[in-house]
RNA sequence: UCCUUCUUAGCUCAGCUGGUUAGAGCACAUGACUGUUAAUCAUGGGGUCCCUGGUUCGAGCCCAGGAGAGGGAGCCA
């Protein structure tokens, strides 16, 4: 007999047909009820079995993460807490696990815990939500950008340069590590390795999806992407996917537009097709409110704080407005910020992102026109000499999200700022002849899917919305 | 990388002013019970007190160094 998923179990109008069911016990109480798990949703599917007339050999064996088949009828429950149960006529253990060593309890776990023990936290309610929710995250993205008529292209993910300064990079080579080849100067032979050159893992596919996006018009990736910048915080991973859509004839608004109702359309399928997980982090995430004092608890819930996020238009200022707001802000005045916001051209720390979004808008927001200084150089220069064409959005807990700008279009200008900040010219030719042949205004942004993920599943930990996280000094499984 | 907190049973944590045999709850095992919902009740097993060195009659506790983890900052997505 074929298996049948939980979540349609579940689902199922009980007529007494007979079923087999497949999972992982969650837990076994009084000799009599298995709560089993299947993966396809975060509710157990009660197994009753009748314990006089099972062999003890197989009730012992009945622990919790060990994986069994149960047949039996399917029924209305007796019991409150579930509407069906399976009445069981037979259930074999597939495959053991011994209660005494098997490291996952039925009881709460500290996220640090299972972290730790990555391989089995799937096997948690918790972790269960997260990662459909991511799942369903992922393929929103695609879906999004498919209904609009973008080209999803396949940036590399070895690349020969980092010109875009984002960050520190993970070397690829194949050399014998205990033998590097070494020039006359004695410096590293890089002609002796596998490309013929020094190449790194990709930082962001943005300057190959600007070469897709001058032929295509609208273009995305949603690739991996490393950073080996050695940064320890809750929001920072050295492997995450990044979202980097690039469109042709667009300017900044438009491409706000376009992150604002990307950002407004994923929620919005994650809220309709994982209602059921999102409430339970919801709810997960209010307990673990609680435990703090009352000023540091979120006066919104998850769920809410989704919907207010799709019934609300995001706030759009510019970098000069932010800093008006923040130097007139009684929270400066105060002296409560650890850097005060006292002239033009400071870039924002953190607290002064924080406050824009969690005390003055409460909402997210979305930050444009920055001080060219503080930006990368193929930012489009606006005509104050002053600014470029940059817009950040920012969400509350999270902070950065979306990171973007529309492109320096113009040959002259684009050159003239790269050799201002130092960037080789020639090593980016090829990048500079879409400039030179049929150059046009464009834009694009790049979005860090496991802050998305982030803030939809209301998860606090980067490293806890992303199966197996990377960061300095670990890299476990 | 910097600042800061932490590391004691499988997990979450107590452990007094440095004092003799290191505790609790949960988990686990055994038994009882048998329509339970993190079942309940009884009994039991379980410790490299992160590591190395030092101070002391005596160190889980004090000191030095190291490792790992959490939080914050910077860099960013």
């Amino acid at each position: 007999m074929t298996r049948v998923r939980i979540k349609d179990i579940l689902k199922t109008t009980p007529t007494n047909q007979t079923i087999t069911v497949k999972g992982w016990v969650r837990t076994f109480r009084n000799n009599s009820f298995i709560a089993l798990n299947d993966g396809s949703t975060n509710n157990n599917l009660q197994i009753v079995v009748d314990f006089t007339n099972t062999p003890e050999e197989i009730l012992k064996r009945i622990t919790t993460g060990a994986a069994i088949s149960a047949t039996g009828t399917l029924i209305a429950s007796q019991g409150k807490g579930q509407t069906v149960e399976v009445k069981a006529t037979s259930v074999e253990i597939i495959g053991d696990s011994d209660a005494e060593k098997y490291p996952l309890q039925p009881k709460k776990h500290s996220l640090e815990f299972l972290r730790e023990i990555a391989h089995l936290r799937f096997r948690t309610n918790t972790f269960g939500a997260v990662f459909r929710v991511r799942n369903s995250l992922a393929f929103a993205v695609h879906k999004f950008f498919n209904e609009k008529g973008f080209l999803y292209i396949h940036t590399p993910i070895i690349s020969a340069s980092d010109a875009e300064g984002a960050g520190e990079t993970f070397h690829v080579t194949n050399f014998d590590l205990s033998n590097i080849p070494k020039d006359e100067a004695g410096a590293v032979d890089h002609k002796q390795d596998f490309f013929g050159k020094s190449v790194n893992l990709t930082v962001s596919g943005q300057l190959e999806g600007e070469l897709a996006a001058m032929a295509f018009s609208d273009i995305y990736t949603f690739g991996p992407t490393f950073r080996a910048e050695n940064s320890n915080t809750t929001r920072h991973l050295a492997e995450f996917w990044m979202i980097e859509p690039e469109m042709a004839f667009y300017e900044l608004k438009d491409n706000m537009d376009l992150a604002e109702e990307m950002l407004q359309y994923i929620i919005k399928h994650a809220l309709e097709n994982n209602l059921e997980d999102i409430e339970f982090l919801s709810q997960r995430l209010e307990e673990e409110e609680k435990q703090k004092p009352q000023n540091e608890r979120s006066e919104l819930s998850l769920l809410d704080k989704l919907k207010f996020c799709i019934d609300n238009k995001f706030e759009r200022v510019t970098y000069t407005q932010a800093i008006e707001i923040l130097r007139e802000s009684n929270h400066n005045k105060k002296k409560k910020f650890t850097y005060l916001v006292d002239k033009w051209g400071v870039d924002l720390q953190s607290e002064h992102e924080r406050y824009l979004v969690e005390k003055h808008f409460k909402k997210p927001v979305i930050l444009t026109d920055y001080p060219k200084e503080i930006k990368s150089f193929y930012m489009r220069q606006n005509d104050d000499g002053k600014t470029v064409a940059a817009m950040d959005i920012l969400f509350p807990g999270i902070g950065e999200i979306v990171g973007g700008s529309q492109r320096e279009e113009r040959l002259d200008k684009l050159e003239t700022r790269m050799s201002e900040m130092g960037i080789p010219v020639e090593e980016l030719s090829w990048y500079l002849d879409t400039r030179r042949f049929g150059t046009c205004p464009h834009a694009g942004f790049g979005l860090g899917f496991e802050r998305l993920v982030l803030f939809i599943t209301g998860m606090t930990n980067i490293r806890d919305v992303i199966p197996f996280p990377r960061t300095p000094k670990n890299c476990e499984f």
